[in-house]
DNA sequence: GCTCCTTAGTTGCATATGCAACTATTTAAT
DNA sequence: ATTAAATAGTTGCATATGCAACTAAGGAGC
């Protein structure tokens, strides 16, 4: 007997979710960042936010901080540049560093993200307890850990 | 006297580690593909998925399913179009649509991702019980209720 | 039947991203 | 010291994405 199941289970499992989730927070970031007229976008927050906690990371260790690639990171922070929210100086120990700063300009928008940062975190974790908290963020550990042990070893 | 905690605690919250398991989750979803000489991104594996569910859908409905802006699913039909993965056709009820269509050589890239995939979710849930990931989908619900309302009354 | 509004899809412009090849510099090895 | 290997960052090429302006077609109102 030939059953209705001709498709693998992928839709009930967790990577559609957590894709869908992750798209509407992105969105509802974006769209906060928008309304308020802050020329910025969330990939440049998150870096902003690793120079407030540690000003004069280079580009390698920020691009690892942020998981993402050199080269993207590199494009980034030209932008960023660009808009005098940071500036590069290279490093007179080893000249191929250049270690990142942020601008009295850079730290002024930061500043102005929190609230919506706040509002983001206030309106996404609504009704959702502690308790759902703590599970869901040991979850996503497991997973993580799941990926890197998987992709260690490749 | 003043406090240490200078900085909104977003770190803690359910924001960036969302962020951070989904980009393992891409990173690895990728990996898989090109490790098996697979020319295709999982945005157009998702799209290949809708139309294995339901064929000849318009562009619309498919950028609707697959969250997606509609300027957006328009260029990725035509880099999928390019491949021979599916192919557009204009209705003849309503001149403005176009149905899209898989190919067969589609069909079969589709079914090659399978195991991929399967392999994903295996990889993923690792370690995770049935009542962790019910948990996780629950919130993951939760979440995406908190958006839908607060981006509704914008 | 003509005008206005709406809808489906496309395109210009801007952002972000990964891989691989490249440059410049530093370090290791002989 | 000179050569070889490793490292930091940049750039070419390809992908994906949203917004806003645009085209083409359908529908409503008159």
């Amino acid at each position: 007997m030939k059953t209705k199941k001709i498709d693998i289970d992928f839709e009930n499992s967790i990577g559609p979710w957590l894709g869908r989730t992750g798209k509407m927070v992105d969105y509802f970031f974006q769209e906060s960042f928008n309304a308020i007229g802050l020329d910025l976008t969330k990939e440049q927050m998150i870096v902003l936010k690793k120079l407030t906690f540690q000003d004069g990371l280079n580009q390698n260790e920020l691009a690892f901080l942020t998981l993402r690639n050199k080269s993207s990171l590199t494009r980034l922070l030209t932008k960023m540049e660009k808009k005098n929210y940071i500036f590069r100086k290279q490093s007179k120990e080893d000249k191929r560093i250049k270690n990142v700063y942020l601008t009295k300009y850079g730290k002024d928008i930061y500043n102005k993200t929190k609230p919506v940062i706040q509002n983001l975190i206030t309106t996404m974790e609504q009704n959702i307890s502690k308790e759902e908290k703590q599970q869901i963020i040991k979850i996503f550990k497991k997973i993580q850990t799941n990926f890197s042990s998987s992709i260690e070893h490749i």
